[in-house]
DNA sequence: CTGTTAGCGCATTCAT
DNA sequence: ATGAATGCGCTAACAG
């Protein structure tokens, strides 16, 4: 397999009769030259003639750059994670960077997921957006010889991280069932130690009681971030004989699994059981009825990770600590006035 | 931003008090050299001790192997591709390359989908999943400098690709119905002029023939690999007023739209309309009612389109075609017998 | 204004 | 059985 010519610096400058040191300089504009117009014009001219492009294996072993960027997750079959490889592509590439991947799939215990992390060895930082357990990661990532920034939750003692408000998320989700009406509003939540199931959880109560409704712990499940999650905890509910018409899911996979075992039960979605989801995914619209949602800003999340992360590697910030607002509301027709109420 | 210290070679070479091209033998387990069994104990241990870690840059630029890998797709929206790169990110992973993610994006046009390429440089190989029109694609792979696997469809005069049978998938997703009694099944086709979209048709209308039953174009529609363009063709369809009681539809999303219109329309799934969708994603088990998939081995294209690629890389192979069987149909909810059929 | 020199960390001849 | 020397392609000091 011949390697196609490969045109290198050395090249360019014997084609423009100068040294490879000049060519460099020119070629990457560096500021504090100088350098006569003709001969510049003679270098870009030999560039582009013979479709010169750097090696970025060289460059980055002279200047310790190398001008990528990692990112792990632990799946890729929750949507929630391309969206977020999206927006972080975007951004690095904007940035002259590229994007490695990592998925540290089912990994438990420290020593695999450090194991997923230096697999994304060569890279000039980390972008980390897994679900590990807060120990286990927190130990995971102090091993890190490269600077990281944690998108999706903020962890103890470590600064740089960039989150959306998942609190109001909840809270918009459950002021929406609540100016339909519904009066008794059950929370399918995420994981109730993770810091996105704790304030989600927090948003749901502090609308409810901002409406002057009591608090009901039996209302809430947790449910996880799966669809099996989701039908597990809305039989835990319904098992429960607690009753309620609406319902504020963690997630637009918890939602799903939740509607499937509603039209199992029979019940009517919207007009007996109203429901929320937290993520406006692709698939809320497919649902039926379509799943009305709070829209998330995961691609924004992913990009403002990443360009905190090249700032934080630029020097040209000192830390990244950022909390997204959430988007807004998507009303589509999984809500209604709960029954009981006047027409 | 202090980097860590970082171990290189020459530490370990003087800490086990050898030279550097020693103990870059030993570690790399050359096997044409023979060394101490104390002389390779001590570098092992020194490697060990130190935590040394090869700076993947500097080999990479002394072999001439970045041992990184770039997989281009149009998007990451389409549960495909996120499936296709966890096959080739694990395949990767196990052969000991990274790989290196790039969306073109909207691109359209040659020139724009080359840089999407290009911006994937220091790669030793490209994985191609776009969904461009031939003659682009076709011309900016010829621009490339690196071998690729062409993922999902084959190309005119381009070698290497790794694709499943999409015949077959469609043949098998009409006799499902064909064999639940329905006689007039409508197609809700891809791209008809695509690789994909052809060997669908072909697949549906070989099983309707080989039932005995009469290809009739005024049930295929061409829909894309969207929801909305299954929700256009739906109605195209309907509009007709080509009476039928079966869909195959030609990938899971289109197979949502037209569910979408199914419901708004009023009826009822699957005792009076069955559909079946080709690819087996997540969502399959979310609509309703649950649909009926054939599923697709993506996560298998992935991967081994990966492989190929490093074998080619690695000069093992000369070429990498293969065209992977399905997996299996999928029963879930949407498919009954037809109502006019004896109960 | 431009050239010279040096070296990033590694793998690879070729000598011992 | 091991070491010395060389250079991959590039950029950064420093000369001139």
């Amino acid at each position: 397999m011949p390697t196609a010519r490969v045109v290198t610096l050395a090249h360019v400058a014997a084609a423009a009769g100068v040294n490879a040191s000049t060519a460099s300089k020119v070629l990457n504009g560096d500021a504090a030259v100088r350098v006569g117009p003709d001969t510049r014009a003679r270098i870009l001219a030999a560039a582009k003639a013979l479709g010169y492009r750097p090696n970025a294996l060289a460059r980055g072993l002279r200047t310790a750059r190398s001008h990528m960027l990692g990112i792990a997750v632990p799946q890729l079959e929750n949507p929630v994670f391309p969206e977020i490889i999206l927006g972080a592509e975007t951004a690095a590439r904007e940035r002259g960077y590229s994007l490695l991947i990592s998925h540290s799939g089912e990994a438990d215990g420290d020593a695999r997921l450090y194991e997923a992390l230096a697999a994304v060895s060569r890279v000039d930082g980390l972008l980390v957006a897994t679900l590990e357990d807060e120990a286990v990661l927190a130990s995971a990532l102090a091993r890190s010889t490269v600077p990281f920034v944690v998108i999706n939750r903020k962890l103890e003692g470590i600064a740089n991280h960039v989150v959306f408000d998942s609190f109001a998320a909840a809270r918009v989700a459950t002021e929406h069932l609540l100016s339909l009406g519904h009066r008794r509003i059950a929370h399918l939540a995420g994981r109730t130690e993770g810091y996105n199931g704790t304030r989600r959880l927090a948003g749901y109560r502090a609308a409810l009681e901002a409406a002057g409704l009591v608090f009901d712990p039996s209302l809430v499940v947790a449910a996880g971030y799966t669809v099996e999650g989701g039908e597990a905890a809305i039989r835990e509910l319904l098992g429960r004989g607690a009753g309620f018409t609406g319902i504020v899911a963690a997630t637009v996979l918890t939602a799903a699994g939740a509607m499937k075992v509603l039209h199992a039960t029979g019940l009517q979605l919207p007009s007996q059981m109203s429901i929320v989801g937290i993520h406006d995914a692709a698939i809320a619209d497919m649902l039926h009825p379509p799943l009305t949602t709070v829209r998330l800003p995961l691609r924004e999340m992913g990009s403002v990770a990443t360009h905190g992360l090249i700032d934080l590697l630029e020097g040209r910030i000192g830390q990244v600590e950022c909390t997204l607002p959430i988007e807004r509301l998507v009303a589509r027709q999984s809500c209604a006035a709960p029954l009981g109420s006047r027409p």
